[in-house]
DNA sequence: CTGTTAGCGCTTTCAT
DNA sequence: ATGAAAGCGCTAACAG
């Protein structure tokens, strides 16, 4: 730049207003530094400029798997939205580990970001430090996806609880009594019953315990019992998904119908069905989470529970943008809407097969 | 950091040693040191140091679409890799768009990161100003699964062109001889022949054009002549495939095999054959590029060709710390292999089908 | 081993 | 409207 202002035969100082639009300069003098650049392919330092004013226009984001097309797509939002304001996304992928979170944020600290925006893995209280640092520090967080118990946090979610309750309406509503769920949450041991699951569901990831609440809220209002035996204890991966469907199905009085609460949950699921013989819908009724472009083009096309995933990420980001402009309001809570998109995985139980195992009628 | 150094009672410059661990600081400076850090809850700010060192230990990553599963898998693979060296990664998203890539491409030279991996979406040299730029700034760039023409750059691609000559020979050998192809070119007006249809591919993006040319040399091998009704030209969305399989599926002399160049197509294409009532594999055989998670769960299941997402991040990133050490030997492009995961959704065609209009034997 | 002294490239007073 | 000078937080070079 010292070079720029030479060549241009102006002061330092006049070049850097040009070039960094700001201040007022001459017509004449403008114009000479703007060929001066031009000629030199001057291009700014930014990291010098975020050096003197504190600010990097660059958000962080944090997130559990950059690979997963969920995240894909929040990221996707995010980077739109900061391409309509010039920001710059920094991205970092935990693996769903609570000690990579805490060092992906302490890198964003240290990189001056902006702002973050977080889909946390974090469970309990005792693993916020690295939330609860960025926040002493000033530096806007936003939650995305994902809440985190007892942090008053700015957050962009969906419905979880609703958008699974919804579902298990929908095939209570059709006849349906024995439903299942995959996944629960991943204990050593079953839970015993109803509230056994409950409490489980509170040292969980918040989204999967909501979604796992709907779905004993639909039962409850059904009238419909709890039975622990039809919700999967197992790892989230496909694989352990597979085999714990696999014990589901082979139970007794097996479910007629499944709500699947993932991607993986839901391919694991389809994978069981089909090595079982079981077929959609006539043996078993099928909903899952994500609607994922291939849920529409495979046999049956499967009824699916639809994440806006791109505007979960642009919101986040206009929240982050908010909360950089100085807006210093309370805590906001946006949520946003899921679709149950309606197909053919998902049908009336076969005549006698809604009539529980008590009941022989 | 004065702050910390006159709490420990030393001078900044031992503070600064300690907290950025270079230089020799004795034991006892240093642990007062860490001591009034800690107390002081002091972090470093990254930006300064950058500022002095001219590194800045990030790395710049350019894909198409975040949002896509295929650019999600190259990113975690990056960002598995930064993981691991304590990079950071930046990433941009262009939709595809050569502008968009400049200026994401400027906005890194600004960042200073220390080196770029593209997903270049530039198809002439022309168009190729922003990647001449950061060369001559000795920005170390690496291609990832594009190869731009002209450019004499380190890349690391899968080998398409061999890829689709392997599916659509096996398509050969159960003795396919009308085999279609969705995406060609999307042009205007179709290519009039085999000449014509290879020329349109040379102003295309490397990746597709491979695919085109692996498609084109196995039927060339068999002596199958090159027919390009059967090889769609519309815009390369799920939407406009539908029409234009189903276009390709009411030709007289319709296809009895299909390869989808992008899981996109593939969809697209599935729910062509879907409305058209044509089943696989008994109507028509079917290969995909990507091989999704999904595609081992519907019926059939699809034979695909799988890509390594993961490993091409990773060793893009591994590329760029080469080059970041101070490796300048010759370009390097590799090629990491694909896998043609065989499954249900290819068979021989039905009696008959695979004999072309002209022989009516 | 340690402290002092310069900058890195930019923005920001503050005079002029 | 412009230039000179100070300083952001850190590392690098040098003398002790």
């Amino acid at each position: 730049m010292a070079e720029v202002a030479a060549e241009a035969g102006v002061g330092k100082a006049t070049a850097a207003r040009t070039l960094g639009n700001y201040g007022a300069v001459s017509p004449q003098a403008r114009a000479r530094v703007l060929a001066a650049a031009e000629k030199l392919r001057y291009r700014p330092n930014s990291l010098a400029r975020s050096m003197t004013t504190g600010i990097t226009r660059t958000i962080g984001v944090v997130v559990a798997d950059a690979g997963n097309p969920f995240f894909a797509g929040v990221m996707r939002g995010v980077a739109d939205a900061c391409d309509d304001t010039d920001y710059t996304a920094i991205v970092l992928s935990t693996d769903e580990k609570v000690a990579q979170e805490q060092a992906a944020v302490g890198v964003l600290i240290d990189k001056q970001v902006d702002a973050i925006i977080l889909a946390s893995a974090a469970l309990r209280p005792n693993e916020t430090a690295h939330i609860l640092e960025a926040m002493s520090r000033k530096i806007p967080i936003v939650l995305v996806d994902r809440r985190v118990g007892g942090l008053d946090l700015d957050a962009v979610v969906i419905d979880n609880r609703e958008a699974a309750r919804d579902a298990v309406r929908s095939f209570i509503e059709l006849g349906h009594r024995r439903i299942a769920f995959a996944w629960g949450p991943p204990l050593r041991e079953r839970a015993p019953d109803r509230r056994g699951l409950l409490d489980a569901a509170g040292y969980w990831l918040w989204s999967q315990a909501e979604r796992l609440r709907g779905y004993v809220d639909a039962l409850d209002e059904a009238g419909i019992p709890v039975d622990p035996m039809l919700v999967t204890h197992c790892d989230h991966s496909e694989e352990a998904t597979v085999g714990a469907v696999d014990a589901v199905l082979a139970l007794e009085s097996p479910p007629t119908a499944i709500l699947t609460s993932e991607t993986d949950a839901l391919v694991g699921t389809l994978r069981a069905l089909r090595a079982a013989g079981v077929r959609q819908p006539h043996d078993i009724s099928v909903i899952g989470f994500d609607d994922s472009s291939w849920a529409s083009v495979i046999e049956p096309p499967l009824t699916m529970i639809a994440q806006p995933m791109l505007e979960l990420g642009r919101a986040a980001a206009r929240h982050a943008f908010a909360r950089i402009s100085g807006d210093d309001g309370s805590t906001v809570v946006e949520t946003i809407p899921t679709t149950l998109v309606s197909r053919a995985s998902v049908a009336p139980p076969r005549a006698g097969e809604s009539v529980s195992a008590g009941g022989g009628r």
